[in-house]
DNA sequence: AAATGAAACGTTTTT
DNA sequence: CGTTTCATTT
């Protein structure tokens, strides 16, 4: 391995609490794969050592770098991961949980929330607000309540606080009846067995890597203090922590040294990224935030001469349109790759036109997922499909399935469900292929009925009235004794009876997913689907449309069959497809991607755009959860991904034709003049 | 309670 | 601009 002297150095510290200050491009996968070395060749065993990265990505890459230097047998023995795959691995050995995303977890709060009734005077949080706000709780504070929290955060809303806990008191509940398991469930239950763990003198691990240590979280830090490691190996750099929207908090690793006595500082300041230029005005603009160590940046790389250039654009439009074009222009000119290229942005909603200019001139670009591939219908419906024979109580996946019947919605696919649950006495797989007849299945609810009241709902059909149309099986089912089951959904649920009583016992995720795509119902949805999406205004099925979509859902399958590789039990797979669920990223072409996403990676020519007050900085979320200096330190990120070339892009006037002003950072590098606006 | 169509809506960042 | 929510009808 080719290490520099300081890269050495931090290399060989001896066990103890050691942070290692690793400014952009200075060769920190390096250093981190270096103390794994080291630590083997003094004797530790690969299994006590603990790496701890931001995305599995980063873990894998390192990891692969140990197998290259010893075998790699010794480097997959090394638990790798993120704090959230780390956790999920023990913890699967240990509970029976289901990862589920937020999204989906906010469908469930919101059936709690709605049951609430709040008083008119004050306005409470939305369910949206207050399922987000506790999450944010849960990642940054870890020995006060939500309500001692609250009070600090936002007093006024703490009228409703006993409303609130009651609310998660209740979901929470229904998170264990269910094993669902979010994000921060994972961290919270893992920290939990390493305690236990801890006391019984069990934890295997001597070492503890921790990367990316400037966004790690209070929650997250409770878990290396949970592990409480004879020694800590933590990689950091301040002006790269860009998380507090997610409970990160920079004084974790500020106060490194006041937290870990006979703490020891490294630092790495010799930068092999970036040219001169490029440095010198991320150096510049950085130096507008506080330093917290002594940190400077050498440029090694110094033949490289290229001046950061900075584009001006009328309008958004043009801007992409320009942006485009000069892209083009320097592929076919310098020889440069598409794939070399990146495009970054602070937001999202840049992304698209960027897309669409640069289709325009027929240049590929992939854009790093931000879960819009499982957010497509076709794919969360087979995975619901997945969910629903893994686990045999997993109500979302049901409701979600069911309410697709015609004549079916959220509200009939709960009966559906409790009555399979009541038929297979807990279980819905037994409910649906062995259903106890003597059982009631739609039992009388205990309301109303004192009033007087005519409720016509429990007058149960006679379940064998579709059965010239069931499969023999499915015949008389006592599900379908439901009044409001009419002959489309019995087909419906016919179908779905099929596909499980197939493929409810294949565990290998492979072949149960080609197995799946060719059923019935998975099928019936599909054509549903691409119908949908080829309509034209006036109704009409467009077939060049048509035929796209399929392409384009085929594609979105092949990725998933891609995917599904790696895993020899569904379990695994489906948690795995939850936990990583923006990683994947697909082909060829210039990257497209957000400030945060780039975290981590580098390019030869990376062009930062929409660089205008407002937007970058992000006035809005500096004051959500962050502050001028994060976002100064975004931008400080954003310059650093590059190593050749850099180009720094803004409009003169927004999407609504409005002026406004270029991004103050661009005036602290020196690259334009205030007077000149 | 579901389906349909019309109106409002609000544009964050990630595991 | 596309999604999400609301109101209306069945």
């Amino acid at each position: 391995m080719n290490l520099n002297e300081e890269q050495h150095r931090a290399c060989n510290a001896s066990l103890g609490y050691n942070l290692v200050i690793a400014s952009a491009g200075t060769g920190k996968t390096s250093t981190i794969v270096g103390r794994i070395a080291t630590l083997l060749n003094r004797g530790l065993q690969p299994s006590e050592i603990l790496l701890l990265t931001f995305t599995n990505k980063a873990s894998n890459e390192m990891i692969a770098r140990v197998a290259k230097i010893f075998d790699k047998e010794i480097a997959n023995k090394i638990n790798a991961g993120t704090f959230h795959s780390v956790a999920y691995k023990y913890l699967k050995e240990h509970k029976n949980i289901s990862l589920k995303q937020p999204r989906e977890l906010k469908i469930l709060f919101k059936s709690i929330y709605d049951r609430r009734q709040f008083s008119f005077d004050k306005q409470p949080y939305s369910y949206q607000y207050l399922y987000d706000s506790y999450s944010l709780y849960q990642n940054s504070s870890i020995d006060k309540s939500y309500r001692e929290w609250l009070a600090q955060k936002n007093e006024e809303q703490l009228d409703f606080i006993d409303i609130y806990e009651d609310i998660f008191d209740e979901f929470k509940q229904l998170k264990i009846d269910y094993s669902y398991a979010d994000y921060n469930d994972l961290l919270i239950l893992y920290r939990e067995e390493l305690e236990k763990l801890n006391m019984e003198g069990k934890i295997p691990y001597i070492e503890v890597l921790c990367d990316e240590y400037q966004d790690t979280n209070p929650l997250q830090d409770s878990i290396i203090r949970a592990i409480n490691p004879k020694s800590l190996f933590c990689v950091g750099d301040y002006d790269q922590s860009i998380y507090a929207f997610n409970g990160a908090d920079i004084t974790i690793i500020t106060n490194f040294v006041e937290n870990y006595t006979n703490a020891n500082v490294f630092s790495l300041s010799k930068n092999y990224r970036s040219g001169k230029h490029i440095l010198e005005l991320a150096n510049k603009v950085i130096s507008n935030n506080p330093r917290i160590y002594p940190k400077k940046l050498e440029v090694v790389k110094t033949n490289q001469e290229s001046i950061p250039s900075v584009l001006q654009y009328q309008d958004l439009f043009s801007q992409y349109n320009g942006i485009a074009r000069k892209i083009q222009e320097i592929h076919e000119q310098q020889n440069i790759k598409y794939n070399d290229f990146a495009i970054i942005y602070r937001n999202n909603s840049s992304a698209d036109g960027l897309q669409v200019s640069l289709r325009a001139l027929n240049i590929d670009s992939k854009r790093k997922g931000s879960g819009s591939f499982f957010d497509t219908k076709e794919i969360e419906f087979l995975l619901c499909l997945c969910s629903v024979i893994s686990n045999s109580r997993d109500m979302m996946s049901y409701i979600h399935i069911l309410s697709h019947a015609k004549g079916i919605g959220n509200s009939i696919a709960k009966d559906i469900f409790d009555a399979l649950i009541i038929a297979g006495n807990g279980n819905c797989k037994d409910g649906l292929l062995r259903p106890n007849m003597n059982k009631e299945c739609y039992p009388r609810k205990a309301t109303n009925s004192g009033l007087g009241l005519f409720d016509d709902f429990f007058r149960l059909e006679n379940s064998s009235r579709f059965n010239d149309f069931l499969h023999n099986d499915f015949k008389s089912h006592p599900i379908l004794q439901h009044p409001k089951i009419e002959i489309e959904s019995a087909k419906f649920l016919n179908d779905f009876f099929i596909a499980f009583k197939e493929y409810s016992n294949i565990n290998n995720p492979q072949i149960l997913l080609q197995g799946l795509v060719n059923t019935k119902i998975y099928k019936n949805y599909v054509e549903y689907l691409l119908k949908d999406r080829s309509k034209t205004k006036d109704g009409k099925i467009d077939s060049k449309l048509y035929d796209d979509s399929r392409q384009r859902l085929e594609h979105r399958l092949a990725i998933l069959y891609n995917l599904i590789r790696n895993y020899k039990d569904l379990r695994s797979f489906l948690n795995a497809m939850m936990l990583s669920s923006g990683e994947l990223s697909e082909g060829d072409g210039v990257n497209l991607l957000s400030v945060h996403a780039s975290k981590g990676l580098e390019f030869p020519c990376v062009f930062v755009v929409d660089l205008m007050d407002g937007r970058f900085p992000n006035y809005k979320l500096a004051a959500r959860s962050g502050s001028i200096e994060e976002e100064r330190r975004l931008f400080y990120v954003a310059l650093t991904r590059a190593k050749d070339y850099l180009y720094l892009s803004y409009a003169l006037r927004d999407n609504k034709n409005t002026d406004i002003k270029p991004s103050m950072f661009l005036f602290e590098g020196g690259l334009l003049k205030q007077e000149d606006f």
